[in-house]
DNA sequence: CATGGGATTGACT
DNA sequence: GTCAATCCCATGC
């Protein structure tokens, strides 16, 4: 995934990124699921301005923004749009692609409890291990790798949801999801 | 320097 | 359905 596919706006990778697969070392995953944060809106980190924690999220884009969420789980995200705008897409569900043996004793899980390995942002992190290290890693480089969508699996059906676990900014419909995806941290709502 | 909140998960009732 | 774990970091004194 080349450098310019992130400077864009941050809606469009977020809904572009469904289908990609995001890959560490032997293990990687098709994305189903993602949010957009923009410093815009007040549930994003950046909302409140440049400090020590968000200096990522205001960098340049194609940069992974890797933060503590609970101060417990890792949670990874894709900086967005120009050097100077704070935006990133949450990564937040994988479909397990390869590596399954190695994220399954990370998880605790057993190799066929596949919907259970990567169906949350925290468990995504975890599957593949990514830690706070992997903070401002360059995503074309690695550890952590963005590529592009698999071409057998065509063009993706992506339905549109109100982000999940925040308290701030919920009338936005900016979680996107895999339509059908039985690999969904959570269930799309009805209708 | 002390405090409190948070883009979650899993165990338990 | 409820709730604790656990720690970074922004804010305020």
């Amino acid at each position: 995934m080349q450098p310019a596919f992130y400077d864009r706006p941050v809606l469009e990778v977020a809904r572009d990124l469904i289908g990609c697969v995001v890959r560490r070392g032997e293990c990687s995953g098709v994305i189903v699921e993602t949010e957009a944060y923009h410093d815009s809106e007040p549930a994003c980190h950046a909302f409140g301005g440049l400090t020590p924690r968000t200096a990522t999220l205001f960098g340049p884009p194609g940069a992974a923004y890797v933060y503590l969420s609970y101060g417990v789980h890792a949670l990874l995200n894709a900086v967005c749009e120009p050097e100077g705008v704070g935006a990133a897409v949450l990564i937040r569900a994988l479909m397990p692609l390869t590596g399954v043996e190695l994220m399954a004793q990370r998880r605790g899980r057993s190799p066929q409890a596949q919907r259970e390995l990567c169906s949350g942002p925290g468990k995504l992190s975890q599957a593949l291990g990514i830690s706070l290290a992997d903070n401002r890693g360059d995503l074309l480089h690695g550890p952590v790798t963005f590529e592009p969508r698999p071409a057998q699996l065509g063009a993706p059906a992506v339905s549109t949801a109100p982000r999940i676990g925040i308290t701030r900014a919920t009338e936005l419909p900016w979680r996107f999801c895999l339509s059908g995806s039985r690999f969904l941290s959570a269930p799309l709502p009805r209708r």
